[in-house]
DNA sequence: AATATTAACGCAACAATGTTGCAATTGATT
DNA sequence: AATCAATTGCAACATTGTTGCGTTAATATT
């Protein structure tokens, strides 16, 4: 089995979602990490960190892709079955952990992942727009 | 008002989605139009389609973007809240316009649109599995 | 049918995002 | 300390999408 490393880069990268309440792009972490390592090692972080059920994958309406640190002890097979709001107006991007769809599906699909996205106003700029 | 205009670039693109099942993205479009036009033109017309609500655009989790046509008479304020299955194996995406997710949101979130794609095995590459 | 208006187009250039190969580095294990 | 391979940096590349601008052509007007 291939074993994971602690590096010194992972490590900052989990720092910096700790300290984060909202999901972040591969561009706002490379900024935050100060160019501590390369953007290739970034992407790689993120790949490994995926992998290993550490943090999930946000992919938005408007095609940009968010990571967030996630908040359940990983079990055997995974699904991130709660939903996403990403703001149009501050953009930010939030888990709703609470947030579970339920749906009915025909016979014969397999589900491995899903990825329900809301877009719209969040509270803070919901609120600021009246 | 800035009215549309039918040219013969956007008569095939429309054609296009008339004869297929699955939804398509725009590098599937332009090998289809035989590059009857740039690929700009079809990134401007998919958007005007985009607009007028006759097709709608499906981000996956891959982070590919596909548009499918709309299957509904668009009304006043339109979110598509109709669930999209994405096959791992054979990589098509298909609307599921029977399943529609239901959810409960905390106060203050105005939602303006939804993206809920599945992914996993379609019921043809389930079956092949076995 | 000719003309006017401007939406739509082609092309070139650019930007953002993500991927790959490979040699060098470094974390973990023995 | 020596070993092994996971991880990194760098350069190069690929894909996807955007923008500016001069030209073309769809539609409305005369
Ligand atoms: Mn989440
Ligand atoms: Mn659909
Ligand atoms: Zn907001
Ligand atoms: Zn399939």
């Amino acid at each position: 089995m291939k074993t994971t490393r602690n590096t010194a880069a992972k490590t900052a990268v989990l720092e910096i979602f700790g300290k984060s309440k909202t999901a972040l792009s591969h561009t706002e972490i490379q900024k935050e990490l100060n160019d501590l390592c390369d953007r290739v090692t970034t992407y790689r972080i993120l790949d490994r960190l995926v992998n290993d059920d550490i943090v999930h994958k946000i992919v938005n309406l408007d095609g940009t892709v968010k990571y967030a640190k996630c908040h359940h002890h990983a079990q055997r097979v995974h699904i991130h079955n709660h939903a996403h709001f990403s703001c149009e107006k501050c953009l930010e991007v939030t888990c709703l952990e609470n947030v579970k769809p339920s749906y009915i599906l025909p016979h014969n699909y397999k589900v491995n992942d899903i990825n329900f996205t809301l877009s719209g106003l969040c509270p803070k700029c919901f609120n600021s727009n009246i």
